[in-house]
DNA sequence: GTCTATAGGTAGATAGAC
DNA sequence: GTCTATCTACCTATAGAC
């Protein structure tokens, strides 16, 4: 990944392929489509010394980085459960906002090759460790903080209820007939209706 | 060999389609693979009158079907709101324990192609109508049977908590090292883990 | 019904002109 | 740096042998 100098043709074939991949997937997007949506000539992607390869992993592994990066910040800092998860929320329903089709590559891509997924994991740190969050909600459970939850479950609900409305987007656009600013602004009441669902669900008795 | 062996072989093409489209996608898969899968020879789907996309089709509506299918059933039954949720969970996450690929699948290519998905959902009714759902939530909240909540909103943390993991496994396999059994095992915990969630959130004060 | 061989088309990559 | 032309490999589909 040693292409990211600042030429400006060269970042136009990065947010090209960016573009196209998360549209079409790694199988389904086509070097020809790169470079007409960066508006250069096919043959300048050699010259730049981009494989169709080479593109998909400078572009995965970015995925990848937004897509866990944030939650790395939020684990590793220092507050209460329930601060912890309003800002698990807020800032992850931002990000996915700002990049909402996000969720759908990174995801069928994994499914598609959960084996170079699996390597990311193994080589490099790019998958946050959550053991610290779980362990807090365990803890935050027996102390009465909160009603006791299995911590994964809790866990799989927040990340669930963030995340799949994105991944299934053109799924519910499809269905409700709704345009993109309409979904913007359910997903933006989204942030206060998911936290106030998990605030209810947890609070002691 | 007979009409029986000529079905048999053509079941075993369909049935060998929907694994290798399910694992790679339409764009990512290969009718040689699919020929393999099948244990027959390539020249065999063109014989069955099988073009790619033919298959592709007939293996994707299924999966709509599928999807959608049991969402209808559940929707039109008569009860009360809270079994009405409680057997939504229930049999959703039945059904995708049965079929793990389902949720990946019918999001990666929805997301993929949109405009093939909203055909589906002008021309046919292979989508489920959810409106009675909301008006029964809405109703509940207003009649104090629950805690008054956007409809909307539940019904989406509730898919989203009951489908998400399904369409991450994956991901949490890949994060969590664990292997389909132990995966399998938490997703059975999952439906009492749910309902017990939305039943405490929903609880009226 | 099933196989082999191949036609026809397309996509990734690159050489070489400018 | 950018474009045109082309090479090579692969993929869908099918004709024809058995």
């Amino acid at each position: 990944m040693g292409n990211t100098e600042k030429n400006e043709t060269n970042q136009r074939i990065i947010e090209a392929a960016r573009h196209v991949f998360a549209e079409r997937g790694y199988a389904g997007s086509r070097m020809q489509e790169i470079a007409d949506a960066a508006g250069v000539n096919k043959g300048l992607l050699t010259y730049y010394d981009w494989s169709k390869q080479k593109l998909f992993e400078a572009v995965f592994a970015d995925a990848l980085e937004q897509f866990f990066g944030h939650l790395d910040a939020i684990i590793e800092a220092d507050m209460p459960l329930i601060n912890r998860l309003e800002s698990l929320v807020d800032k992850y329903v931002d990000l996915l906002l700002a990049n909402p089709s996000l969720p759908g590559f990174v995801l069928s891509e994994i499914n598609q090759n959960p084996a170079f997924f699996q390597e990311k994991v193994q080589s490099q740190q790019k998958v946050p460790d959550l053991s610290r969050l779980l362990v807090q909600i365990q803890i935050a459970g027996q102390t009465g903080q909160i009603h006791p939850i299995d911590p994964f479950q809790l866990l799989m609900n927040v990340i669930s209820m963030c995340v799949f409305p994105f991944a299934g987007r053109p799924m519910i656009k499809g269905m409700t007939g709704i345009d993109d600013n309409s979904f913007n602004h359910l997903m933006r009441q989204r942030k206060a209706a998911i936290m106030a669902f998990v605030q209810r669900a947890l609070r002691p008795d």
